[in-house]
DNA sequence: ATGGTAGGGGTCCTA
């Protein structure tokens, strides 16, 4: 089976470059973030023409996540047990609705998270980042706590640069979010509550990104972020046998500002 | 030299 995660920076905007890449690379199942529509307005036919079925959640009205997946789709959830407990915040409510997508596709529990970008350190929004994390750790380390041996996923943007290896310039994010210790700290106590990230293996740093900015030429530059990851739980880990970012979809007019990154499992 | 670009929704906000 092959799992990916793809920030598409607005899916009505980039549904053909999506589904041209989902059936060139084979893919069996895609979450993607930053979906820009809501539930009515996501462009569902052009995967449905390829076989692949497609969960959606909208939140705060400009934003979502997606599951599209030709491998099946079962037992999906919205956030966290259904318990989005971990907003705090009036300033931040509206932005807490469900940014963690989950499904059961072909046997794998896919959860497809935005984790909150945090704005600037000063912000609620940087705070309310935080419980987020923290709550995702909590849930995703009773999951595993529960059924040791569940293949899980836990894939999406993650807006953190857990080193200074994922960063293009240490100097160029000085003060800056999604490298602060905190935010470090919150990354990685998911992978201590038991999920690795399965990429790095396969992709080895420094200079390996998976995010440029639109601005300033980032790209060509070469200067960019690695904040989007697929984690995985011991029991799906263990069945991956290659994984990649793929740079190649960040090319050209029309592509996302982030790469799709991918996994494949052994059955 | 706090610029630059892209997207969505509407005459600005978010990333």
């Amino acid at each position: 089976m092959r799992l990916a995660t793809w920030n598409v920076n607005s899916i009505r905007a980039r549904v053909d470059r999506v589904t041209d890449w989902l059936e060139r690379a084979d893919v069996d199942v895609l979450a993607m973030q930053e979906t820009k529509c809501s539930d009515e307005q996501f462009p569902t036919m052009p995967f449905a023409a390829l076989g692949y079925d497609v969960v959606h959640c909208g939140f705060n009205q400009w934003n979502g996540v997606a599951i599209a997946s030709r491998v099946g789709i079962d037992d999906v959830a919205v956030g966290f047990d259904g318990q989005p407990t971990w907003s705090s915040d009036d300033a931040v409510e509206a932005a807490a609705e469900a940014r963690a997508l989950g499904a059961t596709c072909g046997g794998v529990r896919v959860w497809s998270l935005y984790v909150p970008n945090g704005r600037t350190v000063d912000s609620p929004h940087y705070a309310y980042k935080l419980e987020w994390l923290a709550a995702l750790r909590d849930t995703a380390g009773r999951w595993l706590a529960d059924d040791p041996a569940a293949p899980i996923a836990m894939v999406g943007d993650w807006n953190i640069a857990p080193t200074d290896d994922d960063v293009w310039s240490v100097e160029a994010y000085q003060d800056s979010t999604h490298v602060t210790p905190p935010e470090r700290d919150a990354f990685a106590a998911v992978v201590d509550a038991g999920y690795a990230d399965v990429v790095r293996p396969f992709a080895p740093g420094p200079g390996v990104f998976t995010y440029w900015d639109y601005t300033r030429l980032a790209f060509q530059k070469r200067r960019g972020m690695r904040i989007d990851f697929i984690l995985g739980s011991p029991a799906f880990t263990d069945r991956v046998t290659h994984a990649e970012i793929v740079r190649e979809e960040r090319k050209g007019k029309g592509a996302s500002d982030h790469a799709p990154v991918l996994a494949d499992l052994a059955d």
